[in-house]
DNA sequence: TAAATATATGCCATCGTTGTCTATTTGCGG
DNA sequence: CCGCAAATAGACAACGATGGCATATATTTA
């Protein structure tokens, strides 16, 4: 049953008893072939185990049939690994490999995609933030002339960009905060992505909505730094004076330091303090309380990046958005009404 | 400075003035090229900016450059992100592409690696648990005809597998325990994984070298489950009459469900139960109280693995097993004395 | 110095596919 | 039943690199 490996279309056309350009265009679904034809050529394929050399048509039709999935290499979540395997459901059904590309280092970022573009070549590249909005990176993506589907970006242009409803998602999450009453509810937010600006937008909806002033002491803004700067961020909060209630974080992986300081000065979640993340990381809900958060599509966001692009690199290939890309609150444990 | 992307081995050969096969002979580093037209081709090529198509290099070697790496797609933790960083590092260095491929449905895992094989056309296959044990899956791989490490298979084979020191990380690990004076020590564990195997025999030797007895009620060598069967196993272990004053899982994911079931019994860690997991996800710290664990040089056994594939790809291409495969135990909080 | 050997280079074919262009067949109206 | 346009099929070259082999140049040997 070992299936030789060097067919060639030649074989196939002997075979079938037609040209190889006729094989050829059965392969590729060219519309111009008689059915008569068409069904003596799948015989054949079907008969000698014949399958095509990727290579050849690489060659020949100058692309790679590869997509670039590029992220940051936090690794400490598993963000990427959910993207990617979003990501990865749809390449493989329009006959794409993605080729991910955790990146390290933020000072060399345009060299590294310059590299990766030279040797590899991809087709298109799949940007998540804060990579979509590095002006390095963009360029050289620009001057391979090759398209680019952005993950959240700062500027949310047009066709070229995946987004979720953030805004909705963190909306539902505060206001459920407030309706339990709580009256100051911390943030602790990245603003140098676009997703953060979302997260805040809605948590000062969700204050407007219940008539709240937004108490400008708890609410932290501060770019991506160490988690040792975080929990000091946390402790001097929960220690202070007029301490926050609640918290509504960034992400998931925050909110465990919420936890983290909340136990260290012995301050018992939701009792004292009511805690809610983003994201939905499936190890939150094993979190004791498990944590309450908004779940972010992030597999979706995935498939519809890679769709997008996809629809861009084949034409006529229309893609709609068919992903749920809501994000939605998930009420666990973390929360209870203010006492 | 836009670069004119259809140059061809013709162009430099004729800039450098030399033949084309001589060009050809540079890049490859074929070493029968004389110093001084080496330095003509090199300095054309940095002149021209050409770089060779990959595709039709492809096309003439018959090998594809791509390294696949298989895995299950639970992605519950950052396990498959740091493997994936640290395989693709090596490749990088060797001009191969990594090709990630999460697998979803344990059913047809045969057919998918075919179909992977098929159309990709990987040049070797980096195998993790339990993938690396499944027949289905080897057979394909065979029948391709190509190469393949396994990490931590069930068969320690010689050459074609990467493991790492996981019983002396375990031993010190369970070891520690016992000096705090804990005697019933359970173990949640897999036995359908080498790694399993391996934290088990960890698990005995450190039991055998305290003269200790092992009580098998406290032994659980289950195979995978859902999260809810463990969670309960944990607390029918914890509220038994005599209940296990400490626990080791398989990894760091179990051992939050033993921080959860413990809160939910309103036992303390480390007071009323001490816990040490296994693997130091990034997020393992964060838990409180942080969680004593066994480091898994996850990364590095990524590094290895495709070192080891990519030695036997490229003929002599040496590779000497240079990473840090040693299991360290990392004493946070989750453990103290026996009280 | 010439012959014999070793080393370095060049020519051409080739990998397996698809693009281009031309030849053939088909269908249809008159 | 013919002629003509449209639809379909085929011949051949091309993509850009490397393999094999023949040849040219450098080095050693007698």
């Amino acid at each position: 049953m070992k299936t030789d490996k060097n067919l060639t279309v030649h074989d196939v056309a002997r075979v079938a008893g037609v040209s190889i350009k006729t094989v050829s265009r059965v392969l590729n679904n060219d519309p111009t072939v008689r059915d008569k034809n068409k069904e003596k050529v799948l015989s054949a394929v079907a008969a000698t185990g014949y399958r095509p050399d990727l290579n050849a048509r690489r060659l020949r039709t100058k692309q790679s049939y590869l997509i670039c999935l590029l992220y940051m290499d936090y690794a400490s979540n598993s963000y990427s690994a959910r993207l990617t395997s979003g990501a990865i459901e749809v390449c493989d059904e329009a006959g794409y490999d993605l080729l991910v590309r955790p990146v390290k280092d933020r000072t060399s970022l345009a060299e590294q995609v310059k590299a990766l573009a030279e040797r590899s070549n991809p087709d298109g590249y799949i940007l998540t933030p804060p990579l979509c909005d590095d002006q390095g990176v963009l360029s050289v993506i620009e001057a391979e002339q090759k398209p680019a589907v952005k993950i959240l970006p700062m500027s949310l242009d047009a066709n070229s960009c995946v987004s979720c409803d953030i805004v909705a998602g963190v909306k539902e999450a505060v206001s459920h905060l407030l309706t339990l009453g709580h009256r100051r509810v911390a943030i602790i937010n990245f603003n140098n992505v676009h997703g953060g600006l979302l997260r805040y937008q809605g948590y000062e909806e969700a204050h407007r909505d219940f008539d709240i002033p937004i108490d400008t002491s708890l609410v932290f803004q501060g770019p991506m730094s160490s988690d040792e700067e975080y929990e000091k961020i946390i402790r001097r909060l929960l220690s202070g004076d007029e301490r926050p209630t609640a918290f509504f974080t960034f992400n998931d992986y925050l909110a465990t330091l919420v936890y983290k300081v909340a136990s260290q000065l012995k301050l018992r979640i939701p009792y004292d303090v009511s805690v809610i993340g983003f994201d939905d990381d499936p190890s939150s809900k094993n979190l004791w309380p498990p944590l309450s958060t908004v779940h972010q599509p992030v597999g979706n966001l995935g498939r519809a990046a890679a769709g997008k692009l996809i629809q861009q690199l084949v034409l006529h290939r229309p893609y709609e958005e068919k992903e749920d890309l809501t994000c939605k609150y998930v009420q666990r444990s973390s929360c209870g009404p203010l006492l």
